[in-house]
DNA sequence: TTTCTTAGCGTATTTTTTACGCTAAGTTTG
DNA sequence: CAAACTTAGCGTAAAAAATACGCTAAGAAA
């Protein structure tokens, strides 16, 4: 029953640049691509393990951080992998499960620098061709969970600014799932849901009319949140 | 780095009676009440033994079955269940780390019986006070999941005979959800969404109207989700 | 000064949701 | 055997939400 085996974590850790969706990657032995991760140490349970890299990536403690899922098909790490994990990490595995997580952070000038010091960098997400072991897999599902999620619940705003324009979000979820969106009735939806406010300042050095800056504000969202009860609660297309 | 754990897969198995949502316990022991679950054993990955898991169970093999989370607080088993398991399962461990999922099963009477002759039984969830090591926990997360999964795909019908009526599909609802259906509302939702086909049958034997049966079509579900591309995709309080 | 781009308001139409009246088809009760 | 009771199932009107799209405003660039 008992295999000699081991249980690590990675982790998909998205951003944006106002652009496109990107994701943090390392390069392992100036070679291989993959995504941050370690195989968890006694004495620590799996999210703390998610949350320690993040902070080894990123500088970051407080990062938006959600569980995927379990990759444990006992041949998804090759030989070849096994050999270089046993040497990085001084064990003797015959076999690594790993507890795959998504984060999202946002992308300022602290996060750019303090990634620039360890062997990582960010990659446009559709420009990813191929990762070492299945994290090419565990990137795709966080990819169409990011995309649920977004749809669900208001975790856009962990990837932008806490300052954002109306377009600035319009941008993110065009970029994220694709959608074409009528800048006028999305306007109508955000200001009317009554918890993206208005901060009073506005854009500047941009060709064209300045947009005005909102932010999210989480206690009215919660205050939402529990005044709505949809009665029409089954959409079973989403 | 290395400990001397263990993997394990623990499933919480719904089931509906037509009066309230029911979920598969084991004795063990005689005394302590636990989920259905197993150790995973070399060259198995996990979803694996969560089906090997409920097909001892239930003698089913085609159920539907999704993974919930990882459970890894290093004292989520105490000594004494680590004990229990480390003389059951002929093994060491001083850890173990389980992959969680749920289950849904139509209670027919195939499983009823198989159910009789392993040392487990149907308990009413709203009724299960205490479980054995994190199983409560493990419970209440499947149940908020259920939940959150009922309103955004049709899964109810995993948990209903093949042919059932909309009063048992609301039914379902109303238990799960804890929410109030209007009748005729709920009942034009249902046959307005192309995929719930009546059978042409009807009730026997009930002291009413007799209520026709319908069916849930997967092929035609799948045609109409392909179709439907929601453009108004964001709502933020499901 | 004209052109270009995005911001941001408004309005009309369509679709969806909700509330609720009413008849139908059976069983149970007196 | 009729009246009472229960759920099935159709319909309609009002309210709310989503959609389509016209138009002006504010700035930079040409």
């Amino acid at each position: 029953m008992q295999t000699n085996h081991s249980i690590s974590v990675d982790c998909v850790v998205f951003g944006f640049d106002g652009r496109s969706l990107k994701c943090l990657l390392i390069k392992r032995n100036g070679q291989d691509l993959k995504l941050p991760g370690s195989l968890i140490s006694d004495e620590e349970d799996i999210p703390s393990a998610a949350y320690r890299v993040l902070e080894e990536m990123t500088g970051l403690k407080d990062i938006f951080l959600k569980e995927l899922s379990v990759f444990s098909d006992p041949s998804r790490v090759g030989d070849k992998d096994l050999e270089w994990i046993n040497h990085f990490y001084g064990v003797h595995t015959t076999r690594v499960v790993t507890v795959a997580y998504y984060a999202l952070v946002k992308l300022d000038n602290k996060i750019m620098s303090h990634i620039r010091e360890k062997e990582a960098f960010w990659k446009e997400v559709d420009s990813i061709s191929a990762l070492a072991m299945d994290h090419k897999d565990i990137l795709n599902k966080a990819l169409s969970m990011l995309s649920r999620d977004m749809t669900h619940s208001p975790i856009a705003f962990e990837l932008l600014p806490r300052k954002f324009t109306i377009r600035e979000l319009a941008d993110l979820y065009k970029a994220v799932l694709g959608v074409e969106i009528d800048n006028r009735n999305f306007r109508k939806k955000i200001i009317g849901c009554g918890y993206i406010v208005p901060t009073g300042e506005k854009e500047k050095g941009v060709a064209h009319k300045p947009a005005a800056y909102y932010i999210f504000d989480k206690h009215r969202y919660k205050r939402e949140e529990k005044k709505i009860r949809k009665l029409n609660f089954i959409n079973w297309n989403e």
